[in-house]
DNA sequence: TGATGTGAAGCGGTTCACAGCC
DNA sequence: GGCTGTGAACCGCTTCACATCA
């Protein structure tokens, strides 16, 4: 609920201005304006000041935020001035994947156990992370400290392993399966469906909206000339 | 510009709508009302009824929707009635993983081919899938019919590849690079994040709002009180 | 002077509520 | 009676514009 005060939205960009940063001070420079930020992201610089206006007052007017400063209270803001450690549910192809993708590794985000129900995998390794049984997941997420889960099961699994995870104290989880999750109010849940991005993609590709209204189905009766113009534009 | 019509949160549903829709007409149901629709997946009716208007009247008042008919519509309207052909940029460890994701192989869309600049990699396979020169991306595109590139290139490089993709004709891009992408009006981009995706989960791990304008640092000063409070609610 | 911080306006998406139709 | 299609209200995010301050 007060969690809700803080959109998605917000954190995400704020993410993105922290790389900007990180990249301006590996490059030299001491002070950035919200405008000249803005114009590496074809962003407006009101949006900016006021997503950092949220958090305090971190600039100086007539010189801009010193670069420095404002990335030590962005790392804090976002919490990446600890470890993080995460787990992947599911060790399938997508999990695999993810698990063998080290992108993360650089970063304070750390792959800490997999979890699978297949009894043939249970005990094995995907690089240097072991396959546990989902069973056991509350008794290893504890001794484990995970704090992240990564949902990787086929999309009929997903309710039941969120509610799995939920129930170990997991409150942060990101989702790949293309299915929409019902959470308590203190788990944030992300979901990342890459199959409806594909299809997004394909709708454009089919055309767009240009289909919309007036490509119509001949079983599709008009009527009321006046909101399809109304649509239109 | 006209394509903007259909925003992209309609079409990612209506991606839903019809996964949605597939999975009822195969446990042989045959109609569905827009209320029945929107309990599956905790989102309001009117809104289900909204974004099919926009295509056209597929419901029935009184009945609500056949769900083979609608079904019929949405895979027209998503494009899915044709087959995809996809390619991967960048055959590092996260292109490597897509291309050994069969997640979409029993669908429409089919991974063709991976790019890279690596000599070392150019010539080898992922699964089936062969590397090619990303010099020679126009030719081996229009050879091989691709439709939608894929960049899993670090994010210098990323800009870089979408203009040449753009050049090739590709109109469809699917961008896991962390970094925003500058595109021409007539190609469309997805971008996801999974850094900054992580990150917000961080952020909400990190105490989430509740460090907003009140947990201040040291050297943030306050005035203003009643723009905090108003802030706070 | 130059850039922030922010009220107010603008815009787009969501929800409500109900007229219209089966 | 039941459910769609949709104007109107609502809500939240974005952009504008400017007072404020180093």
């Amino acid at each position: 609920m007060k969690s809700e005060r803080i959109s998605e939205l917000i954190t995400n960009r704020l993410s993105i201005y922290l790389r900007c940063l990180n990249e301006m001070a590996a490059a030299g420079e001491k002070t950035v304006s919200s405008e000249r930020l803005a114009e590496r992201f074809h962003l407006n610089s009101a949006q900016i000041r006021k997503d950092l206006a949220n958090f305090g007052e971190f600039g100086t007017r007539g010189v801009g935020y010193y670069i420095d400063s404002l990335r030590e209270h962005l790392t804090k803001i976002l919490g990446l001035d600890k470890d993080h450690r995460i787990c992947i549910v599911g060790s399938g192809r997508l999990g695999a994947a993810l698990a063998d993708y080290h992108g993360f590794r650089d970063s304070n985000f750390q792959i800490v156990a997999l979890f699978d129900s297949d009894p043939e995998k249970i005990g094995r390794k995907i690089g240097d992370v072991e396959i546990f049984d989902i069973k056991n997941f509350s008794s290893v997420a504890k001794r484990d400290k995970i704090e992240v889960a990564v949902i990787a099961v086929p999309a009929e699994a997903a309710q039941a392993v969120l509610e799995k995870v939920t129930k170990a104290g997991i409150k942060a989880v990101m989702n790949f399966a293309p299915i929409p999750l019902k959470a308590n109010d203190d788990v944030k849940v992300k979901t990342v469906d890459l199959t409806s991005s594909l299809e997004s993609l394909s709708f454009f590709l089919a055309g767009g909206a240009d289909q919309a209204v007036n490509g119509l189905k001949p079983n599709v009766k008009r009527r009321r000339k006046e909101y399809v113009v109304k649509n239109k534009r």
